[in-house]
DNA sequence: ATGTCCATTATTAATGGA
């Protein structure tokens, strides 16, 4: 079973694209962010002939999430519980939800994709709603595996935040300065660590970023940001046997400025094809 | 030169978000 995360900037821009990787590639499982379109708008014609069943949550032109799966999709949950919103100029509890998270579960894995808020500026609202928003999923998370310790649970998605310094090849994110690789969005990010998960990707693949600005020649630079992840619970992390970061992607017409990130999982299903059989 | 892109509102250009 092959899974992904990646924000595609746009699926009605996109997704020919994204469905000849998803093809080319045999990738069971993608979770989309800022797709940027509502269910009516969604191109779901072609992901269903590449045979992709699709959820998602859309409300407007801005973020929305997605998930499409050549396997069974049951589940599924719409936003996190106690998610806080926002709305500029209308800040507080009573501010609607963005469509910035999506669960299902898949083959028994219990799989969101999520786009974190980007924060804007330190001293912006959207900063202090970003933190909010991380802090109440990582409490969502300790209690997902308190009640089921063996769930294999993976939170995918975009997280607008680099943890490690190695992290950030970007030039215009300055420490002390900039949203992304501030303290604060570390440590809310090391949150969910304390809470049971894990980068299942980085102990595979160390290196490389997963995200290049449209500006400033940032790809042919290389001044990058790592920023999209997987977070998997315990069980889920038992059952990774690769990952890759797919940086191709972010070359030829019309890309998008993320690239996907992969995990491949043993899941002992019977017609997983990516091991021989044997009679 | 923010060496850009996307979607919307508005009527070929401005706005907002990233």
């Amino acid at each position: 079973m092959r899974i992904a995360t990646w924000n595609i900037n746009s699926i009605r821009s996109r997704h020919a694209r994204a469905i000849d990787w998803m093809v080319r590639e045999d990738v069971d499982v993608v979770a989309f962010q800022e797709i940027k379109c509502t269910e009516a708008q969604f191109p779901l014609a072609p992901f269903e002939e590449a045979g992709y069943e699709v959820v998602l949550h859309g409300l407007n032109q801005w973020n929305g999430v997605a998930i499409a799966s050549r396997h069974p999709i049951e589940d599924v949950e719409i936003g996190f519980p106690g998610q806080p919103g926002f709305l500029k100029g209308h800040e507080g509890p009573d501010a609607p939800l963005e469509a910035r998270a999506i669960g299902a579960t898949i083959e028994g894995l219990r799989l969101w994709s999520l786009y974190v808020p980007n924060g804007r500026a330190l001293d912006d609202p959207h900063y202090a709603y970003k933190l909010d928003w991380l802090a109440t999923l990582a409490a969502d998370t300790r209690d997902w595996l308190a009640a089921d310790p063996e769930l294999p649970l993976a939170l995918m998605g975009d997280f607008n935040i680099a943890p490690l310094d190695s992290d950030v090849g970007d030039p215009s994110f300055i420490p002390g300065l900039s949203t992304h690789i501030s303290p604060p969005e570390r440590t809310a990010f090391s949150a969910f660590e304390k809470a049971g998960l894990r980068d299942v990707v980085r102990p595979i693949r160390p290196d490389g970023f997963t995200f290049w600005d449209y500006k400033q020649l940032r790809f042919p630079r290389n001044e990058g940001m790592r920023i999209d992840f997987i977070l998997g619970s315990q069980a889920f992390a038992d059952r990774v046997v690769d990952a890759s970061i797919h940086r191709e992607e972010r070359k030829g017409d019309g890309p998008s400025d993320h690239v996907p990130v992969v995990v491949d999982l043993d899941l002992g299903l019977e017609d997983d094809d990516d091991r021989p059989m044997i009679f």
